[in-house]
DNA sequence: ACCTGAACACCGTTCAAGT
DNA sequence: ACCTGAACACCGTTCAAGT
């Protein structure tokens, strides 16, 4: 399958965008012939962002033990983080891009029973359903986006360079927290503003 | 200044991507001139954004009346995110690139400011510094990516348009809250996730 | 039915040449 | 000091031609 050799490729060149050329090598095959199994490069991404969601939902469901919501619900989230990562050709196009697939179905109806299980349920609980996977996918495609452009990154890159290069006399408070900033990595922070969500998502359905 | 130019064409022209090209002729030069002035297409877009972070900044602190640290801040990231919605092709690039610039020092001193407000300090701050930051901008650098890529998209398009195209039958969760979830779009989704993350702050810094 | 090859319009970037 | 023009390597996409 077409697919299988896309979600290789950026898996393997992490610091590249998946290309027709780099396409058609891997498959030893004319670039153009892709056009005969898929309408454009659009297609091909979504596809493949589809096969993501089942993946990171398959392995974070593939669990021993049976987990109450909340972890339940973290351990998907940053399973679906860590899989635009790892795919970043792919993943640096998950918020802006809708798959249309069953993947991506599957996903939405987990995060809706997960909170569903915490108590939630109407508008709130769409409220809540729409703040944690736009948060997700908003900091995992970032993530995903910095991955492709900054050679040897990984996600747990400082993240604010900033910071550590320029001069930051004049602004007391970035002196002030200036170590604490740069200990800041995209993964620590996405857990920080996760933890935030799901904080008043519990105490929420609790009520 | 060259990068009037940047911001200008990055406003009356959100469905493209700036380009050496355009920016030659808005400019009336060669496109190749621009390489006197900027070492690369991504020095410009790091100088364009850092721009777009000091005009946001200005815009929502320039208030007739003194505000609470909450309103402040709501007041700041919401001006900031429809900013990166209305220079799409530069706001696009808002979680992934670290501007090194003045405007965005100043943003960060005054999230800073309106956390010690709230009652945090220390690593607590920090946290939730890191949060507010990484949603807004993940958020923001996502939507605008939509409005890039979807023929007249605005933030306020229906965020999860699989739903209503897409067979949901044999997902009960999602047929029970179709409407609900058709109702999102990524503008009033960014209010949901921000309003949890600042309970969180809040209620912590006020305890 | 599927693949190939050539072609097109469009990118960012470099560099020698102009003024 | 600044701009021009040509050139290069690289994109996605189309389409007529092959098997």
């Amino acid at each position: 399958m077409i697919v299988d050799a896309v979600l290789e490729l950026a898996r393997d060149e992490p610091q590249s965008r998946f290309t027709f050329k780099s396409l058609g090598e891997a498959l030893d095959v004319n670039p153009t012939a892709m056009y005969r199994h898929f309408r454009n490069r659009d297609a091909i991404l979504r596809a493949a962002l589809d096969r993501l969601f089942s993946m990171a939902l398959e392995e974070a469901t593939a669990s021993d033990a049976p987990l109450d919501w909340r972890p339940r619900l973290e351990r998907y989230l940053h399973t679906l983080i860590e899989v635009f990562i790892k795919y970043p050709s792919i993943g640096c196009d998950a918020f802006a891009t809708d798959t249309f697939g069953q993947g991506e179905l599957h996903c939405i109806e987990f995060v809706l029973g997960c909170l569903r299980d915490a108590g939630l349920s109407g508008d709130r609980l769409v409220h809540y359903y729409g703040a944690l996977e736009s948060y997700t996918l908003g900091h995992g495609s970032g993530i995903a986006q910095e991955v492709l452009a900054k050679p040897s990154s990984d996600g747990h890159e400082p993240w604010l360079q900033a910071v550590a290069v320029a001069s930051v006399s004049g602004f007391p408070l970035i002196e002030e927290h200036r170590d604490r900033l740069l200990r800041l990595d995209g993964l620590n922070v996405f857990s920080a503003g996760l933890s935030a969500i799901l904080d008043s998502a519990e105490r929420e359905g609790t009520r």
